[in-house]
Order: structure tokens, then sequence, then C-alpha cells
RNA sequence: GGCGGCGUGGCCGAGUGGUUUAGGCAGGGGCCUGCAAAGCCCCGUACGGCGGUUCGAUUCCGCCCGCCGCCUCCA
């Protein structure tokens, strides 16, 4: 059974469903207006893993993330570039599934715009003023905070504490510095839909409430994001559900954040952040989800170029065991692009090492300790090597597939294959072993130097020279 | 000022009230190899500081120091 840290109540407790079998999850996604970073990257890489986890479990995963299409950044953007607003919306978005794809991350099962939501939006809107929990003022609509049971649950301070921190500017209009607006009166030349209090558009925070709600219904299980948006975003959306007298998230899953040398947070608004496109430019991809994998969810990741040159090492390791084996790749036809384990274990034909799959399992329950349970996926790959050299070739085998399995449950494929070798080099490398077979080794290592500075590792293994990039 | 988190061996990074080790990377020794590479075996007696609880704390409690996050937009 998986236990989970509750952002809400502070405590690691048993992640129970709201129906069995079925698993509810909301994440907020992004807003569209830039290139992801390696934060955004972090944050679809966690809930992938948390997504295939429980899918491996063999629990149905419905994975909900939106897209903030209209915002007062992509308008701004907009008009510093002289586009349309829904431009810079849709190119962001492109750029958002590229890099995302680029990670190995499966889509989510639906994403949900914001501007597809606006009657909806709009209907919450008044329903709370109704409920006299809203306000309109000169410039929009506003929830009064005094007016929710338990705000501050999420961030664990009383009203009056955050309020005395509040450092947001006095509106007049505004009955407490922390009232947040619902909806946002049109200024000219900004997009706007109709509403009771004329055109405008609608508060970030809404959109949340009002599309989870829509497609996962009252009390779905998970709602998660970065640490980042625990407040005022979650508070804020849970205060609009408590306030509108609809039953919210069961639990709140949030994850630490990508820090810079030094410890910083890399942000948008601090200018330190490296993109995707750039990372998966220098990089492989899967090293970063590695990178991503060797810490606890809640720890921040400090990525630099020596962190993530470890991680693509710890790769390789893992890759080592798979070109060797020739494992398969677990994730190759996978239904739903998922490792289910009950499937798994049946269908391998000549099994795999349940008592690793268990305590694998033993791991990622505890509040997904991914770092433990990758523990032991290092563990079965020394344990499959010294199989292999001890001529125990069954063994080693059943213990290379699980690590295979196991590292496709998190969705991290292995690379068995050594890469396409073209001709040049081949030749290079029969000439080699030619010159080996007459025992011409001053020839065999010249030749090894230049395949070397081609950018080729030689290896001589039992069945003639393998070289690989 | 308020709230929360962190400080582990050369580096990254888990975990735990005590007889037996996370794991990765780097490093040292050995095996294997024509030499390498890969791999295997062995090696480092780590838990910010000061007190307290305890038979015993890195692990619990208190204080202190340092770092970080949130209280404004932010994954």
């Amino acid at each position: 059974m998986l236990r989970l840290h509750d952002t809400a109540t502070g405590a690691v407790r048993p992640f129970e469903l709201r129906d069995p079998g079925r698993v509810s999850m909301y994440v907020c996604g992004p807003t569209v207006y830039g290139p992801p970073h390696l934060g955004h990257g972090r944050f679809t890489l966690v809930y992938d893993v948390v997504r295939r986890y429980l899918a491996f479990c063999g629990l149905d995963v419905r994975h909900v993330c939106n897209v903030t299409d209209v915002d007062d950044k992509i308008i701004e953007r907009a008009a510093a570039e002289g586009r349309e607003p829904e431009d810079v919306a849709a190119d962001a978005e492109v750029q958002w599934w590229a890099a995302m794809d680029a990670l190995g991350a499966l889509r989510p099962t639906e994403v949900p715009h914001a501007t597809r939501y606006v009657p909806q939006m709009v209907d919450l809107v008044a329903d709370l003023v109704r409920r006299g929990a809203a306000y309109e003022t000169g410039d929009g609509v506003y929830l009064s905070v005094e007016a929710v049971e338990g705000y501050g649950l999420l961030a664990h301070q009383p009203l009056a504490s955050l309020r005395s921190g509040a450092r947001v500017d006095v509106d007049d209009e505004k009955r407490s510095p922390l009232d947040f607006a619902l909806w946002k009166k049109a200024k000219p030349g900004e997009p706007s839909w109709d509403s009771p209090w004329g055109p405008g558009r609608p508060g970030w925070h809404t959109e949340c409430v009002v599309m989870s709600l829509d497609l996962l219904g009252e009390g779905f299980d998970l709602h998660g994001g970065g640490q980042d948006l625990i407040f005022p975003h979650h508070e804020n959306e849970r205060a609009q559900a408590a306030a509108a007298g609809r039953e919210f998230a069961r639990f709140w899953l949030h994850y630490a954040l990508v820090v810079v040398r030094g410890g910083e947070k890399m942000s948008k608004s601090l200018r330190n952040f490296t993109t995707l496109s750039e990372l998966v430019t220098t990089c492989d991809p899967r090293a970063y989800r590695l990178l991503v994998l060797r810490s606890h969810y809640r720890s921040p990741i400090e990525v630099t170029p020596d962190t993530i040159a470890d991680a693509e090492k710890g790769l390789d390791r893992l890759d080592g065991l798979a070109r060797r084996l020739a494992l398969g790749d677990p994730l190759d036809g996978a239904p739903g692009g998922v490792v289910v384990r009950e499937q798994a274990v049946a269908a391998a034909p000549d099994g795999v090492d349940e008592d690793a799959v268990t305590r694998f399992c033993d791991r990622m329950d505890d509040d997904l300790d991914v770092p433990g349970a990758m523990a032991g996926v290092f563990d079965l790959v020394s344990r499959a090597h010294a199989a292999a050299d001890a001529g125990a070739h069954e063994v080693a085998a059943r213990l290379g597939r699980t690590a295979a399995l196991l590292c496709g449950a998190l969705g991290l494929r292995l690379r068995g294959d050594a890469g396409d070798v073209d001709a040049t080099t081949q030749r290079l490398v029969d000439e080699r072993d030619a010159a080996r077979a007459e025992r011409d080794f001053a020839r065999a290592d010249a030749l090894r130097d230049q395949l070397a500075a081609a950018g080729w590792t030689v290896e001589d293994g039992p069945d003639g020279t393998v070289v690989r990039r």
C-alpha cells in the first residue's frame, strides 16, 4: 500500500483512493508564454513517475494536466512582440510538448485549456458572489479570504500571520490584502469574455478548480505541483472550492524545486534557468530522468554540469548491462506505454526476480523513495554481471531482465545496442581484429587510438572487438 | 517578523535508536586482459555545533550556527 506525504496534513499517510482501483490526479501545468526549463522538466518527470508507478501497481490512472493559455504574462509577451496572445500561447505550447516528449514522458490523459472553460469559471465566480464569499470592485471580482473556513491550511499559517507578511500592494477596494482576483475586468486591447461584471478574463486560480472538478469530480485523489505553488496558488484553489461548498483534493503532493549551483532556485524571474532544449542538445535526456530519479521528490535537486555528468555515468552503467545481456526494452509495445507489474511478471518466460520487485515496491510505497528503489536496481546490475562472469547465464538474464523491467516501470529505457557503426569505423574494427589475430599489437593499439580519436570506446570481448560511442 | 525545510564519508544522494552494508560517481589495491576498456572482488570506520532523554543517538527533544524555500508572479 502506497503511503504519501500530504501537504495539507504535513504527514505521510496511506493513499486511500476515492474509487478503489482508479486514481484521479490533477497537476498544475504550465502557463504557456516561454520555453520550458529544467524545473518544468522535473515537474513532468516527477508526475510521470508517480503515474507510471501507480500503473505499475495495477491501478487505472487518470492524469489531468492543465494548460494556462490566458494570463498576464502571455498578454505582456504578446504586447512586447507585437503578436496576438493566442499565437504566443499556441507556439509556447508546441514547445512545451516537444520538450516533454523528448524527456520520454507520457502525455497526460487529459489536457484542459483555461480558455475552453471560461463559461464554467464565470458560473463558479457568480456562485461565490451569490454565497457572499466574493465581491465586485472597480477592476474585478475578488474572493474574500475571511469567508473561507480554514484559509491557510496548505500554508500552515493562520490568516492573521499570512496577512502580516503580505507583500502585495495595498488596494483600497480590497477588503483584505490577501483577497485575490477571481475575475479581471478587461483593459483595452486585452482578450476578454462576457460576464455579469462586463467583459474580462478569469483569474489564475479559478481555472484549476473548475477543470479539476469538471473532469475528475469532487473529492478527487491527488492534486500536485511544485512547492512554489503551495501558496498562494493551491491555497486559493482550495479556498474557492471550500467557499463553494465543493469537496476538493484528498491529497496534495508537492515536489521540491530545481536549484542551481549554490542552492538558489531556478526560475524564470531570477533568469538563472537552462531550457530543456539546451539540455537535450548537450546530454542524453535519459540522463536527466536518472538525475531526477536519484533524489527524493521532496528534496531540491542541484543541476550543474557535474551532477549531469554523474548521472550520465550512472546511465552508462545501466546501459552497459543492457548491452552485455542484450536486454529488451520492456516499454517496447507495452500497452498504454507503461509497465504493469503483474503482466510483466506473468509474461516473462524465464521469470523475473520477484524478491527484487517486492523490495523495489517496498521502497516506492514509502512515499516514493525512488533513490532507494534505484539503489536496488543498481544492486541487480552488479549481481547480474557477477552471475554472467560466473557463467550462470540464466541467472544473469533473469536479474538483468528484472533491472530493465524496474527501470521501465520508472520510464527509464535502457539501451542495449551500441549505436550505428558506419562502414569506415567497421573497417578499422575489422583491421584491428586481424592485427590482434596476428599478434601485431603495435598496429592494434594504433587502430584503437584512431577509433578513440573518433569518439569510439573500444572493448575487446570474447567475440572480437566491440565499439560504442 | 511569521511558517516550513535542509545540513550525511572527496562529490552527489538515501536511510536508521544499537549487533551487517544504501546506491552512484571519483579514488586506492587485486583479478581478468597482449596492453586497455568493460566487468568482478576488497578498501574509506560519514552523519553541522552544544546540551538533554536513553543502558546506548547520526537517528528523539531543546538551543545555537549555517543554508534554502514560501508569505508577490513562478514548475
